[in-house]
DNA sequence: TTGTATGCGTTATCAT
DNA sequence: ATGATAACGCATACAA
């Protein structure tokens, strides 16, 4: 109430004490001090309206609290979901997060790591994906070096090669899983939509789907429409596909927001789902839920507080790879493909 | 490449120059200095992978670059919006928000508040809504109060009485605009499907639906139902009102959500939208273009993008009100009232 | 044009 | 149980 702004100085001042014995009271310390004095300099504290000065703090100590996290956009629930996965975690430790989108480009991710690291951030948590032949990617592998060398955790979300920790979904799996879930209700000509094109996500989806068509000996059904991962794409491959009939037995886009979209085309078009096709996502977005759409959870969340964890752990930052569990969630906009 | 950490000591020595001269070329200030030797700090800074600490330039100039963000949910898109046009030009101006999520618990932001205020943010945007009669609302109304003793700006995105600058969409009028809209398409029996209960903000759209019903001496045939910000909450209302016909002529929601939520149940019920009834929303979020929702744009991202450029340009903190302007955009789920 | 010295608010080491 | 004091990494006022 008195100053502006109190420092420890004025405390102790006002406490009649020395600074290291304000100090000690103020964080806790396990050195031993007379009740008498303590509950003086809480007082005081209290009084001044005392905000101990976390930069101070963290250039002494030579460790900030502070959680770097890029994301592509955070209006995208994908990316939105784990930054509170990581926030979670990391509110509760005491920890603050930094957030920053980096809009999928790697320049940009380069550039906002530079200044996570300026900030001595505890740890940068790295949530998009990479993209194939992407000729930054070294320069960010290199940036993440740097910061690896100043002691910042790094942890990467994505299956990058960044000489970091990955933490991650199982793209692939997930996408596999999926498929076969598609084929188990006796679908056979599945189209699959595509993420954004070049985007290691994007692949790994594919991939996942081509292989399992594969092993099931129907890669000569299995199609694959460019797309993306919003309405729009899905909505567009959908309407391509509506164009030229005949319809295939099911169709798996590479997110739920492009199975939405592709999922209001259809029914626009007056074509029952499913009666008449089935349509399947990956995400599981609270959209999903909503709208009844068959996916796959995959543990965004998980993988957002698993990784701040890793950070505030200080956990070894060798380049493994966690895989966490995704689950096929059956809903309503699948069905067993009708007889003939 | 040489050492892990390097400080400007360091580049100083290995330039062989004094640590002021190396401070002045690598913070670009513009004290004269010759080209040689600037170009010479340039590269050993360089060369060493020197990262100046942002903590001590805080610390030292008694300003940080730090805003602090406080949102209720970030999965929220909402919130997430708002969280983009911060970020956006905090960015663009070299500056780094830190987010946390606050859940509508005033306690926590009240303890979120202390942090940014720890880290000396140059300010701190309250993005959530308050609540009737919240009694934690005075303490932080202290809070921020401490803040701006410090010289920590505070903007608020709601109208709440904290004794800083308010930066939001007029609620009211929205609501009351989106309502004279359907009006104005011949329906007079209109449901709204509140927000959650107690909150500022939903309060706000209560009464702009209800001035604007009052207005046209329709307060007999208003009505209004208990809800929420969910697809849950809307669905649920609509439900309600589906079991207890006649239905309304138009429902309109508090939120698009909500909205969609109701829109669904109305469809999965058989009811034709916009044949039999219409439908509104409120925000204008990107789901509710998809679906073709009719419903008001709110300036989310520009009042975030405001909220940080009033930071930054540290403008005063008196608390005044800025109100952003909205916009009714007509979509497929309304439609003029059939005659008779 | 360059260098020296001081202080920002803390923590921690070393006395007392 | 308490108190000086030296860093932490940097910007800047003051000298040269």
């Amino acid at each position: 109430m008195l100053s502006a702004v109190s420092s420890l100085v004025e405390v102790a001042r006002a406490a009649g004490v020395s600074v290291s014995t304000a100090s000690r009271v103020l964080t806790g310390s396990s050195h031993p001090i007379s009740a008498k004095t303590r509950a003086k300099v809480i007082a005081t504290a209290e009084k001044l309206g005392y905000s101990p000065s976390a930069l101070a703090r963290a250039l002494v100590s030579r460790s900030s609290r502070l959680i770097g996290v890029l994301v592509s956009d955070i209006v995208n629930p994908y990316f939105s979901v784990i930054a509170r996965g990581i926030d979670d975690v990391a509110s509760r430790a005491g920890y603050v997060t930094m957030l920053s989108n980096v809009d999928r480009r790697t320049s940009t991710e380069i550039s906002r790591l530079r200044t996570m690291r300026d900030y001595r951030a505890a740890g940068v948590i790295i949530a998009g994906s990479g993209f194939e032949a992407d000729p930054l990617a070294p320069d960010l592998a290199v940036a993440v070096g740097q910061a690896k060398e100043q002691g910042i955790q790094a942890v990467s979300l994505t299956s990058r090669d960044l000489g970091c920790p990955v933490i991650t979904a199982d793209n692939e799996g997930a996408a596999h899983d999926v498929t076969d879930h598609l084929l188990s209700l006796g679908h056979r000509r599945i189209a699959f939509i595509e993420g954004p094109p070049g985007m290691t996500t994007s692949k790994q989806r594919r991939d996942g789907f081509l292989a399992c068509m594969n092993a099931a000996n129907l890669s000569d059904v299995a199609r694959c429409l460019p797309g993306g991962f919003d309405f729009e794409a899905g909505h567009l491959a959908a309407m391509r596909l509506i164009a030229r009939p005949p319809l295939p037995d099911a169709i798996l886009a590479a997110n739920d927001e492009a199975a939405v979209g592709a999922l209001n085309a259809l029914r626009q078009a007056g074509i029952d789902v499913p009666g008449e096709i089935s349509v399947a996502g990956i995400n599981d977005l609270r959209l999903a839920r909503f709208v009844g759409l068959t996916t796959v959870s995959l543990p965004l969340y998980e993988m957002g507080a698993m990784a701040a964890q890793h950070v505030i752990d200080a956990l070894p930052g060798d380049a493994t790879t966690t895989l966490l569990s995704h689950r096929v969630i059956p809903r309503e906009t699948t069905a067993r493909r009708p007889p003939g």
